[in-house]
DNA sequence: ACGCCTACCTGCTTGC
DNA sequence: TGCAAGCAGGTAGGCG
């Protein structure tokens, strides 16, 4: 599942393969993979601009086009980029794709086609400005969890201006830029903090480890090429991330700080792993939905949770 | 305004 | 063996 770490290590194997490459043309056979321009625009919004830079906002690539131009690619959930000669085979999950002047494409396959790109462009300050031409494309996201200027005291007052559970929390785009279903629980185990936990009764020490947990598992994220599971790889080849998870897709297996079994809940429709021994939730937080949150959780479901498949290397 | 919920998608897995 | 339903989750948009 693309998230920050995901995202970053496609940025990093991408830039080499096309800055300097020249776009000579566009093509997709899914109209709604085009976010901005409307469809009738996109190709001229590109063709004869050249790649000039490949980066990483939150879970978007951003690819720097001559011209000011900005490519804004969203790859979500099972998007994956290449960069294979024009003759190569294409399988039917390709749905967008530019051709280079070298005779290269830059292909998006995507087997949900959840993935979604557009094209902007840069103002004077640097800001990307969305569909409107006036609005920042990421005026709605957060700070970069791992940027310079994300201090612990500066984490704190993100933290205090909020309220509701931490697990909805980290996933929301506005307090962090960056942190997907996965890393959140990884960060959460790590700090021992209960992913139903209230914001609001965190201690400083709480504060601290949940900074530390976040930094700390995606850079580790990051220097491992991300988690390849299900769908995700990454230009040089799947990450391996996912060999070193200690609570996502863990559960009924033992916790590796207690050993104790790791325990599974939904919360807002999405699969949330944890230790319930190593991460307490406090009797102020033990309110009415959080019980039944956990009592649905401990109620037989009528199908079993399905293995999450891991990717092994190729 | 904010938090919570669902739709968007398809392939794989499970249950009957 | 076949078929239908459940499940995965990033994010836009809707609801209360």
């Amino acid at each position: 599942m693309p998230e920050l770490p995901e995202v970053e290590t496609i940025a990093r194997e991408l830039r080499p393969l096309v800055v300097d490459a020249t776009i000579t043309g566009a093509w997709w056979d899914w109209e709604r993979v085009i976010r901005h321009p409307p469809p009738e625009a996109f190709a001229e919004a590109v063709v004869g601009r050249s790649i000039l830079d490949v980066g990483r906002r939150a879970k978007w690539l951003v690819l720097d086009l001559t011209g000011g131009a900005v490519l804004a690619i969203q790859v979500k959930m099972t998007g994956q980029l290449s960069v294979p000669l024009a003759e190569e085979a294409r399988d039917k999950h390709v749905h967008f794709l530019l051709q280079l002047a070298d005779g290269r494409e830059l292909r998006l396959r995507d087997v949900r086609k959840f993935g979604r790109v557009g094209v902007y462009r840069r103002d004077e300050a640097g800001s990307i400005l969305g569909a409107d031409e006036a609005r920042e494309l990421f005026v709605e996201h957060g700070p970069e969890p791992l940027g310079d200027d994300l201090t612990l005291a500066a984490f704190r007052l993100l933290l205090r201006a909020r309220r509701g559970r931490l697990k909805p929390l980290l996933l929301d785009q506005s307090l962090l830029a960056g942190i997907g279903n996965i890393y959140a629980d990884e960060a959460l185990w790590r700090a021992r903090l209960h992913p139903l936990r209230r914001v609001t009764s965190l201690r400083r020490p709480d504060e601290r480890a949940l900074y530390r947990a976040i930094r700390g598992v995606l850079t580790e994220a990051v220097e491992r090429r991300g988690s390849s599971i299900d769908d995700y790889t990454a230009p040089e080849g799947d990450g391996e991330m996912q060999e070193h998870l200690d609570a996502y897709g863990r559960t009924g297996l033992p916790c590796p700080r207690c050993g104790r079994p790791m325990r599974r809940i939904v919360l807002g429709a999405r699969s949330t792993h944890f230790c319930s021994w190593c991460q307490r939730l406090p009797a102020d937080d033990r309110d009415a939905g959080a019980l039944a949150l956990i009592r649905a959780a401990n109620r037989p479901r009528r199908t079993a949770t399905r293995p999450r498949r891991v990717r092994r290397g190729s």
